[in-house]
DNA sequence: TGACTTTGTTAAATCGGTTTAGCAAAGCTA
DNA sequence: TAGCTTTGCTAAACCGATTTAACAAAGTCA
């Protein structure tokens, strides 16, 4: 039993498909079709459990109602509930989602907003990892509606939210330093991207602005494509020797849960040996023992915000809009990892 | 400045479409196309960085190279986990995921799979809610291809994948009384989804099993969408009065993370005062103190082995095949919140 | 009554591919 | 040289919707 089109109903109905399709759009008494006639149509389609098909529908109308999502990896809680909340909004305008995870390699977001570009959605909400430039700059060219989240790229003039990383980390530092501490380590990823280095701008402008000296041995900078040995390495380095930090920024919460893992391994006191502030707050931060600090994002209005822009891109074809570019702050959660 | 199309290249080489077609997917040797012409083609078509529109493809061939995932929530790490799992396999075939969270809302799924079914997808993979048989059926009558993961419905005869939930349970509690736990609780869901019932049987069993009387009163059931006041209120009542816990099994990662916070909460030690288990293991259970030991899941066989029984699916056309129904054991991590 | 509107409907083009059926020219056989 | 085969290519149908342009019939006006 094969699933009716619109021309079952016409057929059925000794109508043409023009008409069918005017009535189940809603365009029927706008082209004149008799109220009788519309009536015939509507009980017959429901009858025969009539659904259009959304293929046939987006060839021709050029529509999929579809967005790609492109972010670095959806098991990642970060990006989970990001997900969901641009999921959700986008629900509330009829569209669906497309997920892609890129693992953070450009290579492979390319790959991926190239296939999903061949008329399988309508607009982006990418994450770009680093290297992805020129990715963003084509689909600026092809003028296809998109907008950037967690990132973006400063000399390229895209639609963004991002949070202000810089304000975040020297407002974190700073609580450690009030707190206390004087020896604040911070261990962050060897990546370019300008998220990245605004988060380890604000660790070392915090501590100069309170005159501690930034020592670069403990500023631990991970591989780009860190495993947990690399985390347990730096830890280890951080709570012995000469350079043994009283207090850790972690710039991510990947690492920060690495880290953590590897601080308890260690036998380590939180915060007794070593006090812990983290960017991102997934839920292992609270049932951490103790709890941790945490600077959390507003994941939520990230994600209603980008669809949002999205949609106003992909409904306005008026010509080239000023770029919607949000900086939103982050919530800076205190618990007691962090305490003196 | 359009994309180009398949027409474009005919038109701007003077030959049919047809060719072209034929050409760039690779049956010009089968079809007899000249070598001279077969290269015309496909330099032109890397001259004009052609890329087929997957819309006009997917309407003509009825295939759609996606699968609908339908889970509760993407944002919880567990589906978050197997979602990224479903993801990679289904890259490997070729395949893209389009995702659906559903909150366990039967009405939800149904929305969900309906639209998908619209032309969308070419198959799924589903972890049903509750009441949501009949959608199931549906997909089964439409011979819609299809697989269930984590539950499934006894009475119907799907394909599906989930793990042994009730040896789970019952290693897990079994696990609890040779530690010597004697008043172990069980902390679950008020839901009737076989792989729930399963789990609350498991413990159940373990204990009648070594002669301890199954004491209702340390079982919570949680009403069936469950806040953390919920929680708070279960975990309060067993760790005092005179039906007093010394160890607890949560029969979900959710549930579990959230009783950890409120243990915590309470000042409660583990496992000192209440010893833990709980089924799933997200990233939490390792960075808790003292990590808690887990019922995980094989997740990344779940996804791989879900995604190419779908494929199978989809591909064998050869009338109605054996259902395929697997079931997986889980994998017992133990770690400090457990012992004695 | 003839011209003009309005009403109700439809044929056909279109989106961009895939696929079927077949045709013209060249080569080969007898 | 008639007839058959092979080679190389194409016209047209098709997938299932939307949308444009138009047409017949009925009603209105002068």
């Amino acid at each position: 039993m094969k699933k009716t089109s619109l021309n079952d109903i016409a057929v059925e109905l000794g109508v043409s498909k023009t008409l069918v399709s005017l009535v189940l759009n809603g365009k029927g008494r706008e082209h004149r079709i008799s109220e009788k006639v519309c009536k015939k149509v509507i009980a017959k389609a429901k009858e025969l459990n009539y659904q259009p098909n959304q293929i046939a529908k987006g060839l021709r109308t050029g529509k999929t109602n579809t967005i790609g999502l492109i972010i670095a990896d959806i098991a990642n809680p970060f990006f989970g509930k990001l997900g969901r909340e641009i999921e959700n909004e986008a629900s509330k305008h009829g569209y669906r989602v497309m997920f892609c995870s890129s693992d953070e390699k450009a290579e492979k977001s390319k790959q991926q907003i190239e296939v999903l570009q061949q008329g399988l959605v309508d607009g982006f909400i990418i994450s770009p990892p680093t290297g992805s430039e020129e990715q963003i700059l084509k689909l600026e060219e092809a003028k296809i509606p998109y907008v950037l989240v967690d990132r973006f790229f400063p000399e390229i003039d895209s639609n963004y939210i991002v949070v202000d990383n810089f304000l975040a980390a020297y407002d974190a530092t700073q609580h450690l330093i009030k707190e206390g501490y004087k020896k604040i380590a911070c261990v962050t990823i060897n990546d370019k991207l300008v998220n990245m280095s605004q988060r380890l701008e604000g660790y070392k402008k915090a501590l100069a602005d309170a005159n501690i000296e930034v020592a670069e041995s403990r500023i631990k900078t991970l591989p780009f494509s860190h495993e947990k040995d690399d985390v347990l390495l730096a830890v280890t380095e951080l709570a012995g020797g000469a350079e043994k930090a009283d207090a850790v920024l972690f710039t991510t919460s990947k690492v920060g849960v690495m880290g953590l893992e590897c601080i308890h391994s260690l036998g380590l006191q939180v915060p007794g040996n070593l006090a812990v502030v983290s960017f991102d707050d997934p839920d292992a931060y609270r049932i951490s023992n103790p709890p941790v600090t945490a600077i959390a994002q507003p994941l939520k209005e990230i994600g209603s915000r980008s669809v949002k822009i999205l949609m106003d891109l992909m409904n306005k074809r008026k010509g080239k809009k000023n770029p919607q570019q949000v900086m939103l702050k982050t919530n800076f959660v205190e618990r007691s990892s962090s305490k003196k």
